[in-house]
DNA sequence: AAAGGTAAAGTGAATGTTCATTCTGCTATA
DNA sequence: TATAGCAGAATGAACATTCACTTTACCTTT
């Protein structure tokens, strides 16, 4: 199943989308399994035979999401040759996605995932942030981009991407995101490209 | 009351700092009125009496610290002549406000405060992100700063800052952060000056 | 300065509600 | 008619909140 797509099959499916929408608009906590439940249009019945309790729900959720972006942020990288033309590929991956499904990103990038998942070993080790940093190594390994503190790098190089997300979704910024891609993209870059 | 300033002295700031403590640690959801009572060693009916509930708890931590954090940015913004002085000292002081009291930076920057306080009318209209956008504002009619949307302007200039504290209190980044702040000032406050 | 009075500060057992989860039994299909 | 799949009432634990009561602090009067 792919979260990138809404045409629902599974009633498993189902519980997951629904599940999803409403984390993002009341928020794990204030979400109970019974509104998870009449969204889905599933008995509590069945909800508990997919899913073992609510945070295994949020938990599969989660790496589901994570492994999708994980594809997404490896094929970008395969795909394109320089540093920067990754870059540009995922803000505007970002920015399309927060557009399209706010709920996404939210729960990927803003979610409180260890309040939520106390007990959590890590899903999966090598998140979205050490595939970019590790991208950024590279990148300044063979001169692309000034040597710093991969961290530092990769802060600079997204921070305001996803800042700016956050105003979106917050309502301080009106206009869509894919109108500030360049924008964003050129003062990002500039930051950390060695300069010619 | 300070939040800056731990030495507790009425009973009601022991409550307020208890409980930002274990929202931090926790989570406002996790967190249960009774372990606040317990961490600040009064009882539930005194907490009572000073709190209607749970939340209006949590909505005067995020008053108050709001009102502080504003109350900096104006005092720093009318200290420093120029954008560029004042972006440098509220980096500095945003580093040096996550080492030491990171459940503040933490709540005020990265807590989820619809999902706590659904109905909430904006404690006030004009918010830190306001600032800062007024301040680029005014850099960009005398030239300090390119012309762009004041948000992108302050995403890009401070979304780096809250990216690396991200790492930071999520374990991505083990280095303290005032190590970084020459570098991270330098590196946003390029990618939105005029160039010379 | 002692007694009396009263408002504020404080207590914690008891209450009631909200939910996650269970589990018995129903239904449709083979 | 057997059984896998499903429904949803019932359960019970966790927790926020209340309330009837006690103690303290501080006046006021004699």
């Amino acid at each position: 199943m792919s979260f990138y797509d809404t045409t629902e099959q599974t009633r498993r499916d189902k519980i997951l989308h629904a599940a999803l929408k409403l984390f993002y608009a009341k928020g794990y906590f204030k979400t109970s399994v019974h509104e998870i439940r009449e969204q889905a249009d599933v008995s509590i019945g069945l909800l508990y035979r997919y899913f073992k309790n609510k945070e295994e729900l949020a938990k599969t959720i989660y790496s589901d999401l994570q492994q999708e972006t994980i594809d997404t942020f490896e094929s970008i990288v395969a795909e394109h040759e320089t540093a920067s033309d990754c870059a540009k590929a995922i803000i505007t991956f970002y920015f399309e996605l927060a557009e399209s499904y706010p709920e996404i990103i939210d729960f990927i990038v803003f979610a409180r995932h260890k309040e939520i998942m106390p007990l959590g070993e890590p899903i999966c080790s090598v998140g979205p942030p050490e595939i970019i940093q590790e991208m950024l190594a590279k990148a300044m390994e063979n001169g692309e981009v000034r040597r710093m503190h991969p961290a530092v790098a990769a802060a600079s190089l997204f921070g305001s991407t996803i800042r700016l997300i956050q105003f979106r979704l917050g309502g301080l910024l009106t206009e869509p995101l894919p109108t500030f891609v360049d924008q964003v993209f050129e003062t990002a870059w500039d930051s950390i490209a060695v300069k010619p």
